[in-house]
DNA sequence: AATGAATGAGTATTCATTCAT
DNA sequence: GATGAATGAATACTCATTCAT
């Protein structure tokens, strides 16, 4: 079942759109949708031309990166879901784990600019979605286990989500255990006995859309 | 209090040093230390040569606004601190209600290049340390008062405020919400009873640093 | 007698006018006339409102200039005629001592800007027509006198001055040591018993006009 | 004997460079280092941004002006040298029909900006420590020879080039007769047979280095 | 009359995108 | 199909000149 869109290409231009693909998602995920367009092909070993040829704009190569590593996630979320025995592993599993989880938050929720194009783009739209509801259904089941608090929803956890996967502060290596400290505090802060009242009201993921 | 090295402006010109000011740290906390300067001049009602006359680039001029805002947080603290009861409630306080506190984790965590602006400027320096150590000083006495978890430093509190105060995903309102929720829930994540062993050691003050 | 285009100024007026005058000739003269108005301001140790105020536009100041060093020049010229008792030495003092030949060589013939503002200034032109014909009688005397060659014309004198008197390759001191020495090898090949033939014909003067 | 630092221009590429670098090389010589690059790029008949992607700034572009021209002037003296049957008619011709002899003389002796660049350039301080080396064989084998005064060293030689070559005060043709007159008394100046003594000593090159 | 602030046009440089080889 | 060159619009910064204090 091959989508009649991406017509088959030569094995060399598949595997320089790879490079391309491959370049574009670090250098998105640790500097933002944009790094100048000729670093990127350099980066991917190709010249500018090549990268244009493949994807017309930046616009086109940004969809492609969100779609390519919103799949990803997605996988990863129900690999969590099946593997886990419990919702609550599995969340952690995910959000630890989820090697492209980075980008995708980087693009879905970071950049304005990344969001304001992504969300006229169907196919990550509906990619996005999948994920929010594979999402809601893991913390439903943690909730159900008892294990995480009651009174959040999904878009409070993808809020949380964004916030700890953003480019962390320094890009040295330090950072990295600070960061899964923080992730862990979270967790924490959404364990059941956690108790405080929240403000307002549980954050439903249509207010993350766009 | 005023600084000698501030040659006391004429009225107008006072007046203009802080519409652009006032202009420049909101499109900083909005967009990052990036913004056009032709644009941050149009925002502030001058022209550019006003500005650049001013503060001579770009780089002053993010001093200048990481001064102002840095001090202010510090003042805060320092308020929240003498008048609140407990330091849970003070750094509540300081996170919740410290108007400059954004574009402060802005540009001294946040943007790479203001951080490297700012790790030369002295006087930031120095405010950014009492900060920390105002921060420090709080985080003690919160966990001396039972309330605060004991295994987190100054440093955790530090890069969890970064990443809740980052720019928020969507500019719109429904966002702010959704931000005072996780920071609740981060809250709750601090306190004593929270019971998860955190990875690895606690965060210094100083891995924050540069 | 005075002008009447000169309405006596205030006695404070006056005096930054010449500081105005003594900083801009010290300026066209090592920097040439295109420096910034605001150094001129500064050095002068008055604001820029102040320079406008006497000289509308740099072109006003760059006339007063070249005025008031013509004149200066125009009086060195006659002093040397009248107490040097040949002509070879009158032009040999005007060369070496006249001190505001430098600046009169540099908005006479070396800028173009200039040239063309004050190819169009009467009072410039009428002054630099007496020192040239000052010049040219001065050159008449020495050859009279069998030192000075007789193929050369006023305007060959003139090209050799604005080629000597230029700023300076470095600014460093011993240049000027330099300086001295090619002027004195220049005299030497103005010699009457210089024996080479020139080539092309004696340059008169107005071919330097403008 | 191509430089393996040049990887071999594209033809169309190498065509644009070459008149970049020529309308560089003629502004440079009538107008100074200073031309708007605008300019440059629309005598050569390209855009800036081509222009930007040959030289990435305005001292890249002077470098190479530098040393190309440097290059040519010294291959012009060794010619004059190894052509002409005495060193002082090797001098004179090296003087008078160097072509870019002009050029260099700007960019190594009159500009400030272009000396503060090229003194940091090892190639073009190669390239001009060569040409002065050969300078010095000229003006040493004149000396033997009888016809040069022999109270002048090197340094003397290059000043008067220098003061020679500048841009001319009107860039008009007459004026041009009158330099070469202008030069030919110099070069009677600097027979054995001009009698005066020269103020201080010989201006060894060093002085002129930069 | 003096001052220094404000303005905006001018110039250098960068980078997304198109096009010739 | 790949490459890297060419283009020009966008943005930072400077400075001559005007104007409010």
């Amino acid at each position: 079942m091959t989508t009649d869109s991406t017509p088959r290409l030569r094995a060399d231009a598949q595997r320089n759109r790879e490079q391309i693909l491959t370049a574009a998602r670090g250098m998105f995920a640790s500097q933002g949708p944009d790094v100048p367009m000729e670093e990127i092909a350099r980066t991917a070993g190709v010249g500018v031309g090549t990268l244009y040829r493949r994807f017309p704009d930046r616009e086109a190569l940004i969809r492609a990166v969100a779609q390519e590593s919103f799949a990803h996630v997605l996988a990863d979320a129900r690999a969590a879901s099946a593997e886990e025995s419990t919702g609550w592993d599995a969340l952690q599993r995910l959000i630890s784990r989820s090697h492209q989880l980075k980008v995708s938050v980087q693009l879905a929720l970071v950049s304005q600019r990344a969001r304001e194009i992504l969300r006229h783009d169907p196919k990550t739209v509906e990619l996005r979605d999948a994920l929010m509801g594979e999402l809601a259904q893991i913390l439903a089941i943690a909730q159900a286990e008892g294990t995480m608090r009651r009174d959040v929803e999904a878009g409070d956890i993808a809020l949380l989500f964004s916030l700890m996967l953003r480019q962390p502060p320094a890009a040295e290596d330090p950072q990295q255990e600070g960061l899964e400290r923080a992730v862990a505090i979270m967790f924490d802060g959404l364990r059941t006995d956690s108790h405080s009242a929240l403000p307002g009201s549980p954050v439903p993921l249509d207010q993350l859309r766009g």
